[in-house]
DNA sequence: TATCGTTTCCGAAACGTTTCGGATAGATAC
DNA sequence: GTATCTATCCGAAACGTTTCGGAAACGATA
């Protein structure tokens, strides 16, 4: 009965080069499937490899490879409330994909530090073979620094500009409220107002334009379109912005918010004033979050699949791992989720 | 094998040393804060550092110390969808605390293997200094391994049985479950319902015996408790026990479902039905999702503190890593969000 | 018999860090 | 003058892995 002591690591590969009188490059090449070792040594090597459960140590890997198996997810810290499920389905989505192609997810945070010096952190101490960045701002700085850093990164969003070529998926938001503009003008609806944010992300600017371009695009000169900004996570100024649109005598007959946190608002506040939604008016949001749903009459919104976005990173990053130079990018079509909250115009 | 990061290492304790015309050691141990090297020497080899942007690299020092520095999360894969911020806060409050401990989170994912293949590979492995566990089932294999292989490890809840001593961090359930039935009862319903899972998970057997108790508890004989089980994620089978538990001629008067979920599709149940909230039915859940909030009448519910439990998780294996032998045992408090979904019994 | 190829194995170096056990030199004590 | 102490520095080993460049044994070929 061999004595066994908790403290000294058992299963590494010189234990079992003693246990099996071979050397350690024996046995390494004939669990790495190399051809220069007999068939009956390596099964008597994998027989061994088993029984003690070996298992390769990171560390040693990674110090003479020189990858750590590790991708990195630079996380946001600002924002402190989520009402969506979004960071855990993406995490969870992006976790699996890496998995299945034999990486680890890991979170970086910023509490205190700036993200930049977080990412510059994790990039100089070699923990991670490869960065993601999401919420990405029109002019981002982690971007810039990854891309002349030469470090592989994919990002969720994109940056405003093309000067710069790398991976990046994003939600084709200017196809959706460009749909959504056709919706609605369809219903008849002339007096339309978008309800968008403050901050410089991106993907306020593909909205936006998506639905302008529509706009212009359409013969009908009668329509007029009202933008109002209003800062995100500021929930009593988003409230007083649609409460003095929705006072207005010509206030709008449909209103497209940039998000489903803010059409959610436009819906209570509605309901406090006595408008009914639809017959009053029409709302269309975007990101499908749960609550869209139980929120009455049900919030009409775009559900962006954030699982499958999530995965296809993990795809691009793996691409880009194995050597593909080519930047890679994707624009994932969200899906128009009709519920109660629109209508034709009112008469 | 091919180098895919062209960025060859420059930064190394190797290249400070030649620059500055020292050993590794003495540049290594500048760096270390230690008293055996000059305060001149320390400030050349600071500055050189800092200018040279030196990061230690983690492989190296993984290697030699043993510690990886990372955290790992396993997370659970069977059930695909989130309609709750959960995992997302759970995350975030994880990370954050961990990383002001000097330590990173990383996601152990078990798509295809069993959540105990991923466990021991990720602990054999050396990747990881200690695990977190969540979903906690009364009876659970992941527990006990790590227990047994004497890893650092802490849940958030726990399983059931005492005869293991660990760390873990749960929300009080029964305590909640207690307390909804007192507000319940002291409106004068008599006629309750507990909807409940049929999933062996531990949260299940603490809230439904704190309803139980509270039952016990009170001198009022007149009081009757129906407890249904339910599939956890089946909407179905959850909506069909509902519907014929409200069809029934002696329904009950209030109904306490185990988890927000639940309790929005009694909601919805008796909207359909055309049963009113609260005048002719209360409805209280569990979680304080943000569907909750939105849900007509608006339901009364328990917020059980994520972020704060995650966090407190995170002090818990600081204090397991440094060497605290101690298992730490924590029950957080859940705060009772009272909404429009409670109200007297009818008459 | 000498040469060549194959098959199978192995020694040693390398990755970057930490740390143990000195080593050196100058100052102090006897 | 010798011995001891302190302040400062360094060589070398160790962590566990991968891989380069052989080496040994043996049969086949010339």
């Amino acid at each position: 009965m061999p004595q066994i002591t908790p403290s000294d690591r058992r299963g590494t590969l010189k234990h079992l080069a003693e246990e099996l009188n071979l050397s350690i490059t024996t046995v390494s090449r004939a669990l790495g499937g190399f051809d220069d070792v007999a068939e009956v040594t390596r099964r008597r090597v994998r027989d061994a490899a088993n029984r003690a459960n070996y298992v390769p140590n990171a560390a040693g890997k990674m110090l003479v490879t020189g990858q750590s198996g590790f991708i990195g997810l630079l996380l946001p810290v600002r924002d402190a409330h989520f009402l969506d499920p979004f960071l855990g389905e993406f995490i969870l989505g992006l976790s699996e994909g890496l998995h299945a192609r034999g990486k680890d997810l890991f979170m970086a945070t910023a509490p205190g530090k700036t993200e930049l010096d977080v990412l510059k952190h994790v990039v100089e101490s070699g923990r991670a073979d490869a960065m993601v960045l999401m919420r990405i701002a029109e002019n981002d700085e982690r971007v810039a620094y990854l891309n002349d850093r030469g470090f592989p990164f994919v990002t969720h969003g994109r940056t405003l500009g093309s000067h710069l070529r790398y991976n990046w998926i994003d939600t084709d938001g200017e196809q959706a409220f460009a749909q959504a503009f056709r919706l609605l003008h369809g219903l008849g609806h002339k007096r339309m107002a978008l309800l968008s944010i403050t901050e410089p992300m991106t993907f306020r600017y593909f909205r936006e334009r998506g639905l302008e371009l529509a706009l212009e695009l359409c013969s009908d000169t009668d329509v007029t379109l009202s933008t109002h900004h209003v800062p995100r996570f500021n929930k009593p100024e988003i409230m007083s912005t649609i409460n003095t649109m929705l006072r207005a005598h010509d206030r709008p007959t449909a209103v497209i918010a940039l998000t489903d946190e803010i059409a959610l608002s436009v819906l209570e506040q509605a309901s406090k004033m006595g408008i009914r939604v639809p017959e009053d008016l029409s709302v269309i949001g975007f990101d499908n979050i749960p609550a869209a749903e139980f929120a009455p009459p049900g919030l009409t919104t775009f559900d962006q699949h954030i699982r499958q976005s999530a995965e296809c990173l993990a795809v691009v990053i793996d691409d880009a791992l194995v050597g593909n130079e080519n930047a890679q990018q994707e624009l994932v079509k969200p899906t128009l989720i009709k519920r109660g909250s629109h209508g034709p115009v009112p008469t």
